[in-house]
DNA sequence: CTGAAAGCGCTTACAG
DNA sequence: CTGAAAGCGCTTACAG
């Protein structure tokens, strides 16, 4: 089996150090610590000191160096710091879009958390692809953070690899989504997506459907696969039965749910509810069912899940299920930091932050 | 980042490397370059070449070495590396806030291009806060990235300092914002926010619409007062005077909007047509005015900016402008590359990407 | 094709 | 309070 060597080794890394500017290349040479040390007639050790832990300098000392720093211009090279102390300060969030709306809050929770507590935060999106177990692999071993906190749905595939290296490289806790079985060693935190799930359609059933239909996300999708699950116990639990084409898979996307509230408008049973994974394609199923001449929720009602900002936007505004998303960004990256510190006590165990049906204006009464 | 990343998972692990685990932090000690020549029987310049240059090594030597990698599970130490070459392959994307889906597509660009050129991209948020000099000043000089890209609106005060600090420390370019003076000596990407402004101010009045409002950022943000300045310019064209309190500050978000919508809608000569500095202020408007009882277009029409994916699925749907996002993005990290390298050869000057007006349903012709 | 050695810029016990 | 020195893990001319 081959080794997977870089496709393109490094070309002319230029000489380091080397202090002759070049032409085109209009930037000044950078300053060391050495040529600080060298003009304020210290040690390269007490300059390091004078930033690191200026108490154990003498004021004299430290001014005459700080002087120098300023005069130079210097800054530490961040690179040879966190070389030296085999520490970033820097924790990796993995996501899967920028956009999302939904990470607004989560992110707000983690940074909230990450700041009070010296690190920074670097966002890594996958671009809605599913990270394979390779990729967080690569990024755990690559030691560029002192930890990662995963908020994208992960190819269930492979995954086993994961956990055996989670004992030798980063910290990781899994945020917002659900986790296979493989991925169980690792702390993580989100809300019970089966019961919210089956809260949300037992509301939908509560106010008389019975053919409730959802919009799912890809199969890839665990954090789905639950919330579908939830939806098929409720309708179960009601004796309700759930016709073939009732469940059609929207990608979690605007443009999916369109096309897979276009199908379920043209099943032959059509139903009576929509029930959307997320938000984002309950406003594609809500804008398409305005199209298609319906009204929601006179004709059709529709549920969405996540409850972000535009849910109260909406004509009329959606019924979702909350998720504490700031909360939830708050305790992933708790839990992270005692992971790192090497505290973590409840590592396998899932966090369940609790969520909220909140009623608005896009579910009515079924008129059957 | 380096994915380097063996496919084939370790085993037994709980041999290989020194034996000293704590017990508390169950990770196992990290291999490094050294372990890995020592069992292949090379030096660790051998080593490193089979990773960096294999063509170098003769195919017995890769052999006995690519063994010890698998056997050990080692993988390079990546800070290491960035530290030795003095090069991260990683570029740093600032942007004000992750759940903006305007950033959806520019980071598709900015990604796409990367992708192909060997880089990472890593993304910071500013969390809605202008960033300072000093901030940026700081990422320039830590190293952690190869270059950066500012889509973030910038305090337009110190900003001095960044011309100054930027020949000595990480090349910038700046990607939608449009840039102050002191920033001109950075290449930027974006469209002509005064031109774009001023064309849909146009189409407003072409519309017949007299009393046109404008919903602005905050004071902080350029690119607002660019689009204000288009509006300002085509109302003077069209010889319509701009109302005390016609102009309100919306934050750029939908609550925002919503409150100076309605201090629009309050006041004593009403708009009849609300153009919005952006689509997300666009849906707090279009939603704060059906939420007063009145219709959109009929009543009052909105116009909105940048033509994210929410803008066809207002009801009624967003009459906007499109701006190439993935275009810019592109074409951003395209010029970063050219300064990384020390090839930009525009560096001042702005790139003007052209952008468009879309027409849907939000606005109509004046009733009065 | 391979190894010994220098060195990237910093931090930190250790000794004074 | 300060300096000399070791060393973090890697890469790369240089010499063979």
């Amino acid at each position: 089996m081959a080794l997977k060597f870089p496709e393109t080794p490094v070309q002319n890394p230029g000489q380091i150090g080397d202090t002759s500017a070049s032409t085109k290349n209009k930037s000044l040479p950078v300053v060391s610590i050495k040529k600080v040390a060298e003009i304020s007639g210290v040690s390269i050790a007490t300059v390091s000191r004078c930033i690191n832990d200026p108490g154990k300098v003498k004021e004299k000392t430290r001014l005459k160096v700080q002087e120098a720093i300023i005069k130079t211009g210097y800054s530490p090279n961040t690179l040879a710091q966190n070389f030296r102390r085999g520490k970033t300060n820097m924790i990796m969030v993995v996501l899967p879009s920028v956009g999302d709306p939904f990470f607004t809050n989560v992110m707000k929770g983690i940074r909230t958390v990450a700041k009070a507590n010296g690190y920074t935060i670097m966002i890594n999106e996958t671009q809605f692809n599913t990270m394979n177990a390779d990729e967080i692999g690569a990024m755990m071993v690559s030691r560029q953070a002192d930890g990662l906190i995963l908020l994208a749905s992960m190819s269930p595939f492979g995954t086993e690899i994961l956990s055996e290296r989670s004992h030798r490289a980063l910290p990781i806790v899994i945020g917002c989504e659900t986790i296979s079985n493989e991925l169980a060693a690792f702390p993580s935190v989100h809300i019970d997506n089966v019961a919210a799930a089956r809260e949300a359609t037992d509301y939908l059933i509560s106010q008389g459907h019975k053919r409730v239909a959802f919009v799912s996300g890809p199969d890839t999708s665990l954090l789905t696969k639950d919330r579908e699950f939830g939806y098929r116990a409720s309708m179960k639990a009601a004796h309700l039965q759930i016709e073939n084409g009732w469940i059609e898979d929207g990608g979690m996307t605007i443009a999916g749910a369109v096309k897979a509230t276009r199908k379920l408008l043209n099943h032959p049973h059509r139903p009576t509810a929509i029930f959307c994974a997320n938000d984002e394609m309950a406003i594609g199923c809500i804008h398409e069912i305005k199209q298609e001449g319906l009204r929601v929720p006179d004709d059709i009602s529709v549920m969405g899940f996540d409850d972000t900002r535009y849910a109260e936007m909406t004509d009329p505004p959606l019924t979702t299920i909350f998720q504490p998303a700031e909360e939830i960004g708050e305790r992933t990256f708790y839990r992270l930091l005692k992971a790192i510190e090497g505290n973590e006590e409840n590592e396998g165990e899932p966090e369940i932050i609790p969520h909220k049906l909140i009623v608005r204006k896009s579910v009515g009464r079924s008129a059957v």
